[in-house]
DNA sequence: GTGTTTATCGTCAGGCAGACGACTATGATC
DNA sequence: GATCATAGTCGTCTGCCTGACGATAAACAC
């Protein structure tokens, strides 16, 4: 097959970002309003055009880092929780996916702490958090009022697969322990899942599952009561990634 | 960010193919002979560029239809064995990924049981079976005493990555049916586990697994003895698609 | 028949998870 | 300060699943 420059139709390849984080007990992700057509003023997933002279990685940290200020987490220092966790998700390229032209986007899954608020070049009211069941739920109306329209292009498609993505990843990996802040308690750890998953766990059997696993919590000797009750051990992710045997969503 | 046409580079869009399948015990993957530069004569994995009208998912199908003469099991039909297990497996973006220009690659995994004989083309030199070890190594001499060289571009990485998932998905998933023939046994589902895995499984455990999960595996009423000792039960792939508890790959 | 191969059924002990009781240590309220 | 509410932590018990492995069954080769 040769390489002809003339037999290939060219794409234009984006990266789109499924940024997900917890927020008051519930799974949130990283909302833009699009300025301009098609889909002008709808939510979207957040991302842009690959550069020339860029790797699809370096596209999506470079687009995480300018909607959120987030720099990634690097796996080379996994003791020192410098960012947000970021990995690659789907790509997505049905030629109608854009009514302009023919685009590839190559999605991302970023799992970050609670964050102060978004930015979206400093402009408030175009970026938001939203819970995902708001995203993906099509018609009524959102929490302030507002009418709930489906997102732009096939964006509640990728939500949906980098939420469920992000769902079945903290049976198996300790990734769970990215939506936290660097210290964390078990408590803390334990509405994580209770909010990506979306069911309530028995305090007791989790507390004895991940303190249990080895690797997954290193103490840091320090106690907090900022949960209120009684106070809390403080932990650390730990070096292992992998959770063997698997903490298992309760079914149904 | 507006759409300028000529505000993002153009890029030329792939599939490559990881194909595998399990012949004489061992899990093995489609390589095609490179015919021209760059990486001329050297192995690579199947696959061709996206098509102007074609979804990502579709230029796979008609490459692997092309390479193998393999049509892709529909979903829609689940109990009728029509073809092979098709799903995309990752993104490969680099810059230099290839020598020439910009190529953005969306590489797909394919499962297929033992097939007659690889065609590329109906030049059967140009397209072969080899064991996954074998295309992984470097240096030294293959089976046929041809030297081993890394296959093209980026693609040993790729056959890694789609091995892995291979690897990892049958432990949860009914999947490793689709490496057998539409009716088979138990023992012969355990080999393709162990061709897969490279481990040995024991046999009553093994059979006692995978018979007990409800809807894993459906009795045809026949029996064979096609691989020697007592006649086996023969077997189809039931509904179910997910293992629930998981057949965990012994470790280590 | 004897030996070999493969399939299939059973048994037993250990590990792990779900259900849940009990106790501890803080802040809030009266 | 006593009481209450809240959250954290330690144990216990039971049932399920798995790994290790014995035993039997049904074919073929000689």
């Amino acid at each position: 097959m040769p390489y002809d420059p003339s037999a290939f139709p060219p794409f234009a390849v984006t990266v789109d970002l499924v940024v997900l984080t917890v927020r008051r007990h519930a799974l949130c992700a990283l909302a833009v309003r699009r300025g301009e057509p098609p889909f002008q003023g709808r939510w979207a997933l957040p991302g842009g055009f690959v550069r020339a002279d860029e790797d699809l990685a370096q596209a999506a940290a470079r687009e995480l880092a300018e909607e959120t200020g987030l720099r990634v987490h690097d796996p080379a220092v996994p003791a020192q929780d410098n960012g947000a966790h970021l990995e690659q998700l789907a790509t997505y390229g049905d030629p109608k996916r854009d009514p302009r032209m023919r685009v590839v986007s190559v999605a991302h899954l970023a799992l970050a702490p609670d964050l102060p608020a978004p930015r979206a070049g400093g402009d408030a009211s175009n970026a938001r958090w939203a819970p995902v069941e708001e995203l993906l739920q099509q018609g009524g109306y959102g929490r302030d009022g507002e009418p709930l329209a489906p997102l732009a292009f096939d964006h509640a498609q990728i939500l949906a697969d980098g939420v469920e993505r992000a769902r079945s990843k903290i049976e198996y990996s300790s990734l769970a322990t990215a939506f936290c802040p660097p210290e964390f308690t078990v408590g803390e750890l334990r509405r994580v899942y209770e909010a990506v998953w979306g069911v309530a766990l028995d305090p007791r059997n989790f507390h004895r599952k991940v303190t249990g696993t080895p690797g997954f919590l290193v103490p840091t000797g320090g106690t907090t009561t900022r949960q209120g009750g009684r106070p809390a051990q403080l932990f650390r992710a730990g070096g292992a990634t992998l959770l063997n045997p698997p903490m298992l969503r309760p079914e149904v």
